[in-house]
DNA sequence: CGCCGGTTTGACATACTTCAAGAGAAGTGG
DNA sequence: CCACTTCTCTTGAAGTATGTCAAACCGGCG
């Protein structure tokens, strides 16, 4: 594990700063994470937590991309979420790492040490309603995953993770034609992410280029070329 | 929607008192709580909140099954949790209900309205700290059901929801074989919840029987004859 | 240049679904 | 109490989406 400890920008003009859990925080909250901050980058594919572990540290993703995931004892593994910028990491009361935290790209975390920030959870309000905020969002996109792999085709599962993708990662009109997309995981990450294998994720990509809905410069790299059937392959209601 | 309202039993003497929201509270807010509740009873196929709708009160499960789920609009249905005693139903902060829940069995909640529910999670500590609790252990169990869906075979999945189900009503001697056990789903109902169709769910069922790990004595009605093996056919690590 | 991980593509296998028919239970109304 | 309907469940036969296995491809990097 990686523990090079960066330089800590100031929390003002951090780019997460109104997304994450310190979102609802005053300057005097602010100030008080400021002093127990440190920042933590991993190289794409460190795993930054592992099952089973005690629980140390909690923390933000302010750059990246991290998975958390399940591996059975044969090897089948199932990815349960994917952690993008602003996402926090850990569980506060709780002793154990549940799932693998895994940095999908190079990651740089926000760190806080356990103890400290339960501290602040316990006495800042702010902090604790914006956990509970973030906590009931993971639990709907969980609960939306499940109706996913359970339910939904091979292409129905592409085109949702797709859509997600850009919904979280460029929000800003979203039915339109995207550019310049690019995957931030591995045909077999994403394949344990919907539950499929990775010849399956392969095939069904190019048969959405072949039909006219994405197309390729390069493995990672891609637009949108039809977003509306992106969207009707998705399965979802309107 | 039925709307009987039951006597209110004591909360000192309730049977959910030690594992529910209320779980933390001292005899001071109890008492609070015991002014706020209201019973409400539902028949076995009762809607008790539909998607969308807004949220108007929050519950514990007092006694019966229901169930979460999402219905896609060609009809593919997910079940997203199994809401047994002791349960909360809805989400504190939450304008909308975001999946239907609907009673398996006859159900009697104890529902408190949102407005002075949230109140109450603002002023007292133990509740807050107990939902805390309470959505992580949600939402680690979301996650360890998407694992289910996503990678294990049907035989795995059956065998993983017997065994959930054992060990959430029968908690004392997880590893000895059990009587008289009864399931709160009908086979399109756990086929709903395991991502199976009623026909996979009914073979796999009786596989089991013909391999000794069950006994039914009525389609409902069971027994496991063979814990250990029942253990084993769910894949997980021992 | 030649390896090497990630990816594509093809041929084949199969677990699960789909469709269909029938058997029990369980309720309903005369 | 008995037809009659209605649900739930079982069982079989056939179909298919996806998995498995294997080979070849490709782009990047030492």
């Amino acid at each position: 594990m990686s523990l090079d400890t960066l330089q800590r920008p100031s929390c003002a003009t951090c780019q997460i700063r109104h997304r994450a859990v310190c979102a609802r925080c005053d300057p005097n909250e602010l100030e008080r994470l400021e002093g127990m901050k440190i920042y933590r980058s991993y190289k794409a594919g460190e795993t930054i937590m592992w099952r089973g572990e005690a629980l140390v540290y909690v923390a933000s993703v302010v750059e990246g991309v991290a998975r958390l995931s399940k591996t059975m004892e044969d090897g089948r593994t199932q990815m349960v979420g994917l952690l993008l910028q602003s996402d926090f990491i850990g569980r506060p009361g709780r002793k154990n790492i549940e799932f693998d935290v895994i940095a999908a790209t190079d990651v740089v975390l926000c760190c806080f040490a356990v103890k400290p920030f339960e501290a602040m959870i316990a006495d800042t309000p702010h902090i604790a309603q914006r956990l509970v905020e973030m906590m009931l969002d993971e639990l709907d996109s969980a609960r939306e995953w499940m109706l996913l792999l359970g339910r939904k085709t091979a292409r129905e599962k592409i085109a949702t993770f797709l859509h997600m993708l850009i919904r979280r990662q460029h929000p800003e009109l979203p039915e339109k034609d995207k550019r310049d997309l690019v995957l931030p995981l591995t045909r077999e990450e994403i394949a344990d992410y919907l539950g499929l294998t990775l010849e399956t994720v392969s095939r069904q990509l190019n048969g959405m280029k072949k039909d006219g809905i994405l197309s390729f410069s390069d493995r990672r790299r891609f637009d949108v070329t039809n977003m509306p059937a992106l969207i009707a392959a998705t399965g979802d209601d309107t």
